[in-house]
DNA sequence: TCACTTATGCTCAAAATGAGCATTGTGCCG
DNA sequence: CGGCACAATGCTCATTTTGAGCATAAGTGA
């Protein structure tokens, strides 16, 4: 886009020198661009994200996302992701929606020179889950690398410790603006001094942990304490990766409850409790199973099948199916889900 | 970040050579990465965007969105887009977001080397509008570009036009494939075949006026039909601005309803209708006032100050402000707007 | 003071929600 | 084969939340 370089000049900005070599593709002020994705699927009423296994610092492996930089060959960003993701996990992708660049020099530890590395993220959905592929890539619940976030069953037995921490962590400046400024965003996120829990403030919740010294990945950054056990704050990622699975949970956490998204993870036929498990899995909370249904029922969401589960516990289930019809009617459905006061 | 270079080589992928000169900051796989802004503000009633001028293809000028290339000396993304901002248009920045990657090579008709060209792009709010700046930056009705998402004053005259040349569109296929999946975007988008306008789908429309020709900005693409006259399908701007302008426009119209966003729009004390008039503007829709008033008061977004408006026509109205402490209660409120049958 | 205009208060019916209780089919177990 | 346990479904009911209007209050300008 040579209108940049006359842009530049115009504004007094960089200069950029005539001489580069076009040949060899250089540019006056390159970055490097990388591209992420955060695939998700559920199976069995679990929230699973599929992951590939990441040289660690120390010689080690960890767990990543699968992820790769862009390169000229790819025509367009998700085109490129979706190279990436193919070679990388044998998993072909359909429902893929940008996320968010990441572009933080000082927090990912890049480049010396002063390049910049940004991260394009994307969300991805996927039916199911193909057990085959690198014996690296894997799917695994996504909870285990934020298991503060899932309040299924009850509230989840990490966040005392943790809230013990960020209380802490509050308390440990003079400056009473600033603590007080601490205080009010663990009221905002985790629901602390009286606060409600938003679910859908998943990354907001994990910068705080991370600013407040508790995430591993930190270690390196300014200011930061040791942070406590896995057990507690949840599994390390790569890189910045958990950043990137708290952004997408957030982001599907708020989605589903205004387009009919979760659909892109069932099955082509699925129960009614199915859906719902689903859903909850995806919002880490529990649903008034009565009125779930309802609410799908009314809004036309699906509609009914021929075929009926068997085998289990309990009446038959009637199997539905996503009426494909309702993209195209009122204001794009969703589910408002509100928490109800006992599971089930 | 050099584990993506590790990456690449375990992944088979390109081959990074070593030899490339580090204090030239040469990168294996460099893109350009560009910054753009759509700062918006709301005055007299109406939504306006910040734009600059920008060097046109036939020597003259176009407006276009305050932008500028990310370079080494940004320490971070939104750092870097402030820097431009105030440069281009001494216009200081408060609430920012994210908005979107731009990086489809195909459609930007970017550099012919095969390079990625991507544009990081921001929304974002400020409260006045500053007369200053630039002589080229001033602030344009958004309208003025997208003038069919203005449903103020009833239907815009110029859908009628506009839909008349998108059912030739649909129909100017053979295949009926094809034209089904036309015609049922034309539904979801445009509200055609029955179908409801959904205030949001500004970015959808967009590219559906640009698929099927009657953006100017899509000369030089492939079957492309002669685009209509700006009077119908709005001013055109410099590259794909309009295209992240309507991204604007549609992400705040989505997130005024679940967030109190607007107040980044508005004066310290402002009247209810005000706001409501400020709210309308960017939703594109007439509201229910004393049910907006109800709306506002119940969720507690304001409180009211000592003052009332004088001088005016009519009842004088009370001043309020924003309950900032809203942002800490219940689940962050908005406007679930739901546009009224007759406007006032 | 009257006419006009905009701000505010209030009412009412319809729809959407939040919680439970009641019933209906199935697989399983004596 | 009768009865039980366990889900799936149906339905009710009290609240809230909407959507629409009617009515009244309080300034401005003539």
């Amino acid at each position: 886009m040579s209108a940049w370089r006359e842009r530049l000049q115009v504004d007094g900005g960089t200069t950029v020198t005539d001489r580069q070599g076009r040949d060899t593709g250089a540019l006056a002020n390159p970055s490097a661009v990388g591209l992420v994705a955060v695939i998700v699927a559920a199976t069995d009423g679990e929230p699973r994200a599929l992951t590939v296994q990441v040289p660690g610092q120390a010689g080690g492996r960890s767990d990543g996302l699968p992820a790769g930089p862009l390169v000229p060959e790819h025509p367009t960003l998700e085109r490129g992701l979706r190279a990436w993701v193919e070679r990388q996990t044998h998993q072909r992708l359909g429902y893929v929606e940008q996320l968010y660049t990441f572009g933080d020099r000082d927090r990912q530890g890049d480049e010396p020179h002063g390049l910049h590395t940004l991260s394009v993220a994307y969300l991805a959905l996927v039916r199911e889950v193909r057990p085959g592929g690198p014996a690296e890539a894997s799917w695994r619940n996504w909870y285990r690398y934020l298991p503060w976030e899932d309040f299924r069953d009850g509230r989840p037995p990490a966040l005392a410790e943790i809230e013990a921490k960020l209380l802490a962590w509050a308390g440990e400046t003079a400056d009473p603006k600033l603590r007080r400024r601490r205080e009010d965003r663990l009221s905002l996120t985790f629901g602390l001094f009286d606060g409600a829990w938003n679910e859908e403030r998943v990354l907001e919740r994990y910068e705080l942990l991370f600013e407040a010294g508790l995430i591993p990945e930190a270690q390196g950054q300014s200011g930061a304490a040791t942070p406590g056990d896995g057990a507690v704050t949840g599994q390390p990622m790569a890189f910045d990766h958990r950043r990137v699975l708290a952004t997408a949970i957030g982001r599907l956490r708020g989605k589903i409850k205004y387009r009919p998204v979760v659909f892109e993870l069932m099955p082509p036929t699925f129960t009614l409790f199915q859906l719902q498990r689903t859903v909850e899995a995806l919002s880490g909370t529990n649903l008034h199973k009565q009125n779930f249904r309802r609410l799908v029922a009314q809004q036309g969401l699906v509609e009914e099948t021929e075929g009926v589960t068997s085998g289990a516990a309990g009446r038959p289930a009637r199997l539905v199916r996503f009426r494909r019809e309702v993209l195209l009617e009122r204001p794009a459905p969703g589910f408002r889900l509100r928490p109800a006061k006992r599971p089930g």
